[in-house]
RNA sequence: CGCGGAGUGGAGCAGUUUGGUAGCUCGUCGGGCUCAUAACCCGAAGGUCGUAGGUUCAAGUCCUGCCUCCGCAA
């Protein structure tokens, strides 16, 4: 199959690759244009670039495809397929309507549900247990086209979202190949999505990172799960911000913030208490609680409390 | 030159203001106690204090340059 891929970050990445070790023709790739990062803001290439051009794969980064030059683009190179994942960016009904095999878009939820920016984030925020990738053919709304077919898999009672996120993105990648292999033989069938039942999921903020210690324990530990690694889930000490990167469930209880164990440290919460594993204090590295502990010279829970 | 924090045995920190023999908690190793232990007791190893230069009788500590890590902002 002749395929033209369009997707930008770390999660793109194994679709491309699979549909690079599948032997189809990549006419070409479109991802985002290079964007400063870092503290020093450097120029950085989106993850999907470095990895076409690593294959040799000849790579378009147009600030927008709604001029025409896209599409005339996309005419010259007379892909057979477009496949889109995780691009950022709306594609105008002319290219979506362009190749013979359609435009064919791989989003990390069990659609309708978790339309839009953010829905491996928001599954683990809403404590789902099961969530998954969906294929779907493009049409002009924002993950709403018809659906091709579904690989569903379990979270972790402890998984973040990091580790979430590459099991999802190895799914995409298997399933864009039997998608692709489907098509090729005719027996790909749509299924309309139930707009009844979707809902729609924003882009993560940093203004979400504060944890509210008076909420429940699931709550908070949803949100270090969600939240880790970007943008962070975020108690403070003495008005300083402690970023929590992993956490458990605890059966202990007692007044929100307050410290009920040094061994394992056990936060109380509105309702039951979390145990931290690893944390990150405001200009340090991510370190273990117990590390945390010995540094801060106390040896009793009272002298230690979260606001 | 966007703002800020920080580099001290394997980990996390104190010590820097007021220069004067390197300290705390934990880990590691050895020994002891114990039915037993991640508990307790005794002992040991392990650090050119990020790096280069400067001031000084003397620098972890004061001055200057550089490197690296991190938080914020983007």
């Amino acid at each position: 199959m002749r395929i033209v891929f369009m997707g930008t970050p770390d999660f793109s990445v194994p679709c491309l690759q699979s549909l690079i070790d599948d032997k189809n023709e990549i006419a070409a790739v479109f991802t985002q244009p290079d964007k400063p990062k870092g503290r020093k803001m450097i120029l950085t290439p989106p993850p999907v670039k470095v990895c076409a051009e690593k294959n040799g794969i000849p790579v378009y980064q147009p600030t927008t495809l709604r001029d025409g030059a896209a599409l005339e683009i996309i005419k010259s190179l007379q892909p057979q397929m477009i496949v889109v994942t995780a691009y950022g960016k709306i594609l105008p009904k002319e290219i979506i309507d362009y190749p013979e095999y359609g435009c064919i878009n791989i989003h990390a939820s069990l659609l309708p549900e978790y339309r839009g920016a953010a829905p491996i984030q928001q599954a683990i925020l809403d404590g789902k247990t099961r969530t998954g990738v969906t294929a779907m053919y493009m049409d002009e709304g924002l993950d709403t086209g018809d659906m091709l077919m579904k690989t569903e898999l379990p979270i972790g009672e402890n998984e973040t979202a990091d580790e979430l996120h590459d099991r999802l993105s190895a799914a995409g990648a298997e399933l864009i190949v039997r998608v692709v292999h489907a098509a090729q033989s005719g027996t790909l069938t749509r299924t309309p999505q139930d707009d009844s039942k979707s809902s729609y999921v924003k882009m993560l903020t940093k203004d979400m990172s504060e944890i509210d210690l008076k909420s429940s324990a699931h709550e908070v530990h949803n949100k270090v799960r969600a939240l880790s690694s970007w943008p962070g889930a975020v108690i403070r000490l003495n008005g300083k911000k402690i970023k929590l990167h992993s956490t458990l469930l605890s059966d202990k209880h007692g007044q929100p913030g307050s410290v009920l164990s040094l061994d394992p440290l056990t936060v109380a919460c509105g309702q039951g208490a979390v145990i931290i594993l690893e944390l990150q204090p405001e200009g340090k590295k991510r370190m273990d609680s117990k590390a945390f502990i010995n540094g801060l010279h106390i040896s009793s829970a009272d002298e230690l409390k979260f606001d």
